[in-house]
DNA sequence: GGAGCCATAAACAGAC
DNA sequence: CGTCTGTTTATGGCTC
């Protein structure tokens, strides 16, 4: 629920309305230039000077201030940001909300909180930059202004003189000359909300656009702001917005020499070339046979979407409606913005897919190099490469496909026993190899992939390839008593798993009536309540059917841990059935009296399927000799005597005594064993790492 | 078609 | 009285 909350908070990110209204009020009080005086700018300096040493005194300013943020913000002695504030390449505002803020931040405070406090930080950001560019500007208006009124008065006398074209000359160099101070200093700001926004200090842009595009982007929400930012009559103040800052100055009236000279250059720092005029007209007239901004009869200019009959009403239109005026510059800015953010984005996901692929093809194993130009790509072939085709359009492939493959590292499992069956599959590794991997992955059951996975579980709204039993069975002996009260199972699914955050009815019921239904789930009466364990026996007792009646399950698993919803149910079941055949050792914990059960009762699956893999032809030799014949060793000697006889001698409630009593008795050997032949280290790791994070009541 | 497993929904009861 | 917890039943989907 937190976290929903903190979701939430990041998608309305109200700082940003905040920052918004600042600007747009601070921007109108920048009318107030009118009156101001046009002192201290005066004469003798020339202008242009004065007005790169403000801006660079400004800029300087800014960015101290930045870097007063951002060290304030990240960890205390953050020398990096010094260095180069504006130079931090991660998008941070991109990232799930744990990972904006440091880490101590994060531990000491909850998502909400923390999402406050940037948002807060935030907006004092925004509204300070925006104030010293603000200051600047209107500087530079007023020496405008100045500048204009000497320019008038030399352009009367020299009316009267009549040296008329050279003081036109030197009145448009003039002109010129501080518009490019402006428009350098757009630039700046531009660059410096930018950054700001690549680290994730700065939400996307004050602008409502900004913050849609921050979320999934959808056209429909663009469109929309664009309407927003077009239709306001007399826009000023949605223009401001949309353009981050400027154009404070040429409010209404463009028919003021100034700013409407200033406002013409706004365009033109897209331009590199500089030319100064009408520079999108001429481009749109260029392709007067397929406008790109004409499309299926209507105007595609953002916000518009005018029907026009053929390309002349077009043109006209766009020269009519789409003129060089403020409001069309802003809205070039924010389409500029637009682009820019996604490029950003693109490059992002770009990266992690980069990632993602070179992760997955590190596989030594992976039998069908995919050729994943997409996430979705690379998903969908694994999905198909056991289950038929499968849908496309997988819900969260990426990380998810990616994630249960990934713990494949260490053999992919899941595959190997489908190969049990699936002969056909072309699997280019031998019988042996994928056997391995499958009893591998056997003995790193649902532990190693939540372990290796955990990140992605924790914020990728995708369903867990697990049934509820299993995922209950692993909270509790994930804990460390082996034990949990419902709140605490909930908190765990919560905690572990976003998809988990939403329908909390649905599958809080579904928990509980799987604790209630499964005889494994052993309910006991504890001092401050109930508390519920898992009877390992009985567990593993339904299990064997499910694996060695139809290996197909197993097949059928990988699709489930690739999947992300439609079938989760059933595929959840086949996953979790492999998955959990021997049930992982404590990941966290020390060896207990709950691992040795679950290494018993384990052994039970891993002998099952062993069978299968020795009908199938070869031994399992990565299920590391050793802990083979472990399980068989204790399969032998009485794999369920012996854990009944450890913690379960009455399979119900004797959840503590019996199990710490038993903990020396041979787990340890056993364990130890196991444990290292066994790709489980890694996974301990992972666990742990992951444990940390996350309080533990 | 039946069996088995699972998920989901819902009714109900008892405790807090 | 509302919520939480726990039990139970019903239904539907899926695979073998």
């Amino acid at each position: 629920m937190m976290v929903e909350s903190a979701s939430e908070t990041i998608r309305t990110t109200p700082s940003n309305q905040n920052g918004v209204s600042s600007l747009s009020s601070q921007s109108d009080g920048g009318g107030g230039r009118e009156g101001g005086s046009k002192g201290d700018t005066n004469g003798e300096i020339s202008p242009v000077d004065l007005l790169h040493l403000q801006q660079q005194q400004a800029l300087q300013a800014a960015r101290q201030f930045l870097l007063q943020q951002a060290s304030g913000l990240n960890s205390p002695g953050s020398n990096e940001v010094k260095q180069s504030p504006v130079q931090v390449p991660v998008s941070m505002a991109m990232m799930s909300p744990q990972m904006i803020t440091p880490q101590q931040m994060q531990q000491i405070l909850s998502p909400p909180q923390l999402q406050a406090l940037l948002q807060q930080q935030q907006a004092l950001m925004l509204q300070q930059l925006q104030e010293y560019y603000k200051k600047q500007q209107e500087q530079l208006h007023l020496q405008l202004l100045t500048q204009q009124q000497q320019q008038q008065q030399q352009q009367q006398q020299q009316q009267q003189q009549a040296g008329k074209q050279a003081a036109k000359e030197q009145l448009g160099s003039k002109q010129l000359a501080f518009q490019q101070q402006l428009i350098q200093m757009q630039q700046l700001q531009q660059q410096h909300i930018l950054n700001l926004q690549r680290q994730g200090l700065v939400p996307l842009q004050p602008t409502a656009a900004m913050q849609s595009l921050q979320q999934a982007m959808c056209p429909s929400d663009l469109q929309q702001l664009w309407k927003e930012v077009s239709g306001v009559p007399s826009s000023d103040e949605a223009l401001k917005q949309a353009e981050g800052l400027d154009l404070s100055t040429n409010s209404s009236n463009s028919t003021s020499a100034f700013p409407k000279a200033a406002s013409a250059h706004i365009p033109l720092h897209s331009l590199p070339n500089g030319q100064s005029h009408t520079p999108k007209r001429d481009s749109h007239e260029e392709h007067a046979g397929s406008h790109p901004l004409y499309g299926h009869g209507e105007c595609k200019w953002p916000g518009c979407e005018a029907l026009c009959e053929d390309m002349g009403q077009f043109i006209k239109h766009l020269n009519n409606e789409h003129a060089l005026d403020d409001r069309s510059t802003a809205q070039c800015r924010v389409q500029m913005q637009v682009v820019q953010q996604l490029e950003i984005q693109l490059a992002k996901e770009s990266e992690r897919l980069q990632a993602m692929m070179t992760h997955l093809h590190m596989r030594p194993s992976e039998p069908k190099p995919f050729n994943q130009p997409l996430n979705l790509a690379s998903s969908g072939s694994l999905l198909k490469r056991d289950s038929e085709a499968y849908p496309e359009g997988l819900p969260h492939p990426p990380t998810s496909a990616a994630t249960p493959i990934t713990p494949l590292r260490q053999g992919p499992s899941v595959i190997s026993s489908s190969s049990l069956h699936t002969h056909s599959h072309s699997h280019t590794h031998g019988v042996g190899p994928i056997r391995r991997r499958n009893s591998d992955k056997y003995c790193t059951p649902i532990a190693s992939e939540l372990a290796q996975n955990c990140e992605f579980y924790k914020n990728a709204d995708v369903r867990p390839p697990f049934t509820y039993a299993s995922l209950i069975r692993h909270a509790i002996l994930e804990s460390p008593d082996k034990q949990l009260t419902l709140n605490e199972i909930y908190n765990w699914f919560t905690r572990k798993f976003a998809y988990f955050r939403r329908n909390t009815a649905t599958w809080k019921n579904a928990v509980r009536h799987n604790l209630s239904l499964h005889k494994c789930f052993v309910r006991v009466e504890n001092v401050k309540g109930a508390v519920w364990t898992v009877d390992e026996v009985e567990y593993q007792k339904r299990r064997p059917p499910k694996m060695t009646g139809s290996p197909t399950l197993v097949k059928n698993m990988i699709s489930g841990l690739g999947f992300g919803s439609l079938n989760a149910s059933y595929q959840a079941a086949l996953a979790e059935s492999s998955l959990s055949l021997l049930n992982s050792p404590p990941l966290v914990t020390p060896p207990s009296a709950a691992s040795l059960n679950m290494l018993h009762v384990g052994h039970d699956d891993v002998s099952s399927t062993v069978e299968q893999v020795n009908s199938n032809g070869s031994c399992s030799p990565t299920l590391s000799p050793q802990q083979y014949s472990i399980c068989l060793e204790d399969t032998d000697t009485s794999p369920y005597c012996r854990l009944s006889g450890l913690s379960f001698s009455h399979p119900v409630h004797v959840k503590e005594e019996p199990t710490e009593v038993e903990e020396d008795s041979r787990p340890v050997s056993l364990l130890a064993g196991v444990t290292h032949n066994l790709p489980l280290p890694s996974d301990e790791r992972d666990l742990e790492e992951d444990l940390p994070t996350e309080e533990l009541e």
